[in-house]
DNA sequence: TTATTGTGATATCCCTTATGTATCAGTTAG
DNA sequence: CTAACTGATACATAAGGGATATCACAATAA
């Protein structure tokens, strides 16, 4: 069975007759009157009873045509489908990010701002920690993620680079510099730092340790922390102080102050990094909207 | 496009290799190639990447399959509901009865049974009087009616008869015969008698002014009732007594009573009519249930 | 009745086009 | 580099969809 013959059988069904349906879909009446026949013997049963005045479906064409009239909807439907395929407003995006990125307040607005441009896009978030995030993104089970590169970036990704973070001092309530409005980094020198566990994100956390020695002192590391948004946590109980990407005051955290840097820091770069050999269209719709909004945000035009 | 395109799409994307693919549908590969060609420039958007390795599916083409695997589903029910069709087990029937047909405990048994045999059938239900009945039958808006024929069959339609009704005279609580066990026909000689009028139902009308003759007298006519129901109502309140298939007293009407007859009496006649000209099958398999019921009803083997 | 008209079916030829064969161009492995 | 895949291209072939002419049948008109 082709489509062609559907056509015939819908054109037959609604002019009730061979030759005008014949008309219709442009043919002459024999070779229709034929292409029905081999339609009948495909489904098995009469579509038609042939009257001296024209043709009426039987029930089993009633009941044939009723079910098949939707296929043709279906496969127009499926065209306009692949369209919005085509220009990436329909698929998927897998997004990962870790968990100091989620608190930069462009990170949240880019992701709603795709999700408005492109709703048909199921979008599925991922929070994990630097180094899984680019496993996964190589091994293209995650197709985008938020990351705190190093001063090089990652090789063999293609990344676009966010405005970088400033980062700040996390200090107890009670502690001697809580009072200051900024500190120099080496205020720290003889402080005890929480950090994040090297695994969870070595870049972020070399630049911190050479910021330090950039400014004259090794740092006393102190306490571990198992992600790097509970390291506010740590130092209200007073287990050290520590410097963490600005976003991260944001959390509301009791018993801590957060101090800017002054003079020579560490940076909290910010990257969005996609595969190089990921040639989908919503990939690449997702880094256009990342641009998009690093210029509207540069213009203070966000939202 | 053609079902072929769609099926050597699917083919295709499959097995993610023309070559494995052409195989598959039992063709070459490069008119495999060609005619995703095609398709593909139907649609609008290519479907598939080519690789060095195979070929694998485009967001549109993810889009365009997912869309269309469901038509071969859709045709393969098209082609079941047509064989359900031509069976006679899935269709319209539309089934009319006159008011006194309905009282008759043998119609909603054989509705019943036929709803039971026949789950997909729509069954529409009306209740006319059997003037406009054999109207609409005869303009086939209906498929088939119970109606109450007179001595001969209508003519030019399909007639099954059913078993007859006895008939039984009605009389108020308070009346001189309400106290008989049954009674003879020309007792009720100088009783005025409340029918239905004539026009709604000519057959039993006649049949019962004949049968008043039969037996020597000629009916005074009382009150002329708009419905067969109601004839109870109007003699509840003693506008007359009359004579009705004695099904109706299975209605229970305050204030009435109802008696058998005795010797010659009018015959209620029961008969389900159809078009000649109705070859449908659901129609004919409606007939052949109506017969089964007659067979089993005389064997007082019902339900 | 007979003639006419309109219906779909049949017979036959033709020509479009889907398919097959041979081959090419490119990439990946060994 | 060669061998072995991949899909694309060029061209020949033949299957079959379609056109034309005609038939058989029924309803209608004369």
């Amino acid at each position: 069975m082709e489509l062609r013959h559907l056509r015939y059988f819908i054109a037959v069904a609604e002019e009730g007759n061979f030759r005008r349906a014949a008309e219709r879909v442009g043919i002459a009446q024999p070779p229709l009157s034929s292409q029905i026949k081999d339609l009948e013997e495909d489904v098995g049963a009469q579509l038609f009873r042939r009257l001296p005045r024209g043709a009426a479906l039987t029930e089993a064409g009633e009941a044939f045509l009723s079910e098949v009239q939707v296929v043709f909807g279906q496969i127009e439907y499926a065209k306009k489908m692949a369209l919005r395929g085509a220009a990436g407003e329909s698929g998927r995006l897998r997004v990962g990010f870790t968990g100091s990125a989620a608190f930069n307040d462009a990170v949240p607005k880019i992701i709603r701002s795709f999700r408005r441009a492109y709703p048909r896009v199921e979008l599925t978030l991922v929070e994990l920690n630097t180094v899984q995030l680019l496993e996964q993104l190589r091994h293209r089970s995650i197709d985008a993620i938020f990351i705190r590169p190093g001063p090089k970036a990652p090789e063999g990704l293609t990344v676009t680079s966010l405005p970088e973070d400033a980062m700040m001092v996390v200090v107890p309530s009670g502690h001697r510099l809580a009072s200051e409005y900024a500190i120099p980094l080496n205020a720290l020198k003889d402080e005890p730092l929480v950090l994040h566990s090297r695994a969870l994100g070595p870049d972020l956390y070399d630049e911190i340790i050479d910021a330090c020695r950039r400014v004259g002192f090794d740092p006393i590391i102190g306490q571990v922390s198992p992600q790097i948004t509970s390291i506010a946590n740590l130092v209200a109980v007073e287990l050290g102080v520590s410097i963490v990407p600005a976003p991260l005051s944001n959390v509301n955290v009791p018993g801590v102050v957060f101090l800017p840097l002054v003079g020579d820091a560490p940076r909290a770069r910010l990257a969005l990094a996609t595969h190089p050999d990921d040639h989908s269209v919503v990939t690449r719709n997702f880094r256009e909207q990342v641009r998009a909004n690093i210029r509207s945000k540069s213009m203070q035009n966000d939202r």
